[in-house]
DNA sequence: AGTTTGGGATAACACTTGTTCACTGAGTAC
DNA sequence: GTACTCAGTGAACAAGTGTTATCCCAAACT
């Protein structure tokens, strides 16, 4: 019939690639990607260990592919809180809101964001640098038009919106040593994330004066 | 002769429990701790297996005991560097100069730090989190008699000081993925650290007009 | 209908792992 | 000089590991 990702033998395949994945993300709760074992992860599936390599050739990559998902849908919601031309302070509040949201609901990828960011995989590593910078890049290109910008050079903007990126991912990893039930402590970082981010607003904002 | 810590015996046994922590460190540079094996390590000093537990009930322990070689002779530096009173400018410059220096002379170790701050191993990323808190602190300490701080509530100076410390271990983070010898990378890191620094100082300084 | 393809199973390979136990032999205290 | 302490040994334990070769059988192609 279809033409293409046709034929119930492919959808059968992506279904257990799938579930390596979703197991491995489980596993990856309580430990380090360098510590999971192949084995470990096909047991949880219920399936032979060789039946890895059909998938993937080793751990690193199922982690390559670990930070495709956990980044990969944030790239909607970055241009998504940038596009709309809400004022400073409302903009700050929206984008914590939504850092807290997004950890809330995609725990897991963002745990193992964090932990493996500067983890022992090197090729996990770089794909989450990667991602990180094309992150970088995007929220440049949103702050760029902004009138606050006037002055700043390409190079200084991407600075900037590093910041802005390295900032959020810091708040997301607080906010998962955070333990779920206790709201006072959520709180507390959440008020913490939005002072930071309004501090380095303002410097934005002062810039030039300072400059001259 | 010597009352305290005297004896042959007590030196010998500091000294394998030096050349565990060193072998370990050594060999963490290509790994992180979840993976690093007890016989690994063993095997590198020139000891049987079992010696390990004279010194460490596990690797845990050991990670926690490198956090505080990475971390304790931290504390000096701080508070060197916060000491004299240089203008923003000169203090920024002379803040990111010697935190490349720290990076250079001290890289294993910090590299450890990076990797296992949201690593797999609990105690050793409560260890980490506890020792940078105290650094959070310090440098609070350090900003408050500032007359900059003026009108900053306590709570909102550790925030202040947590932007700080949480940017120099992004900065050494960054320092550590750059090739040693590729200096036009180095000084593009060293020129964004400075760049975010000034851009929160400036923030900081402007910090009451825009809270009026 | 007959042939090919390829995801998964099974079983075995050669190691590596953490932990235990009784032991040895220098360093220490009396 | 004798008795004690204890860091380090060597061997054995029961699991665990990644990886390979061979086979099976349903889906896909012709």
């Amino acid at each position: 019939m279809s033409h293409t990702s046709g034929g119930v033998r492919q959808a059968q395949k992506e279904q257990t690639r799938q579930a390596l994945l979703d197991a491995g993300l489980r596993l990856l709760d309580r430990q380090s990607l360098s510590s999971l074992g192949l084995r470990e992860v096909t047991r949880a599936v219920g399936v032979a260990p060789a039946a890895f390599y059909r998938h993937f050739p080793d751990m690193a990559a199922l982690g390559v592919a670990l930070v495709g998902e956990a980044l990969g849908s944030l790239h909607a919601v970055i241009r998504d809180v940038m596009s709309d031309g809400l004022d400073a302070e409302r903009l700050i509040d929206r984008t914590v809101a939504i850092t807290a949201a997004y950890v809330d609901e995609h725990r897991a990828h963002i745990r193992f964001i964090a932990r493996e960011r500067y983890g022992g995989v090197q090729p996990v590593r770089a794909a989450i640098a990667a991602e990180l910078g094309r992150f970088t890049d995007e929220v440049a290109a949103g702050l760029a038009p902004q009138p606050v910008s006037r002055g700043w050079s390409p190079d200084d903007l991407r600075v900037l919106a590093g910041l802005y990126v390295d900032h959020m991912v810091l708040t997301a990893a607080a906010m998962m040593e955070v333990p779920e039930d206790d709201p006072a402590a959520r709180a507390e970082v959440m008020r913490a994330a939005r002072l930071r981010m309004q501090i380095i607003s303002v410097g934005r904002s002062h810039w030039a004066e300072h400059r001259a």
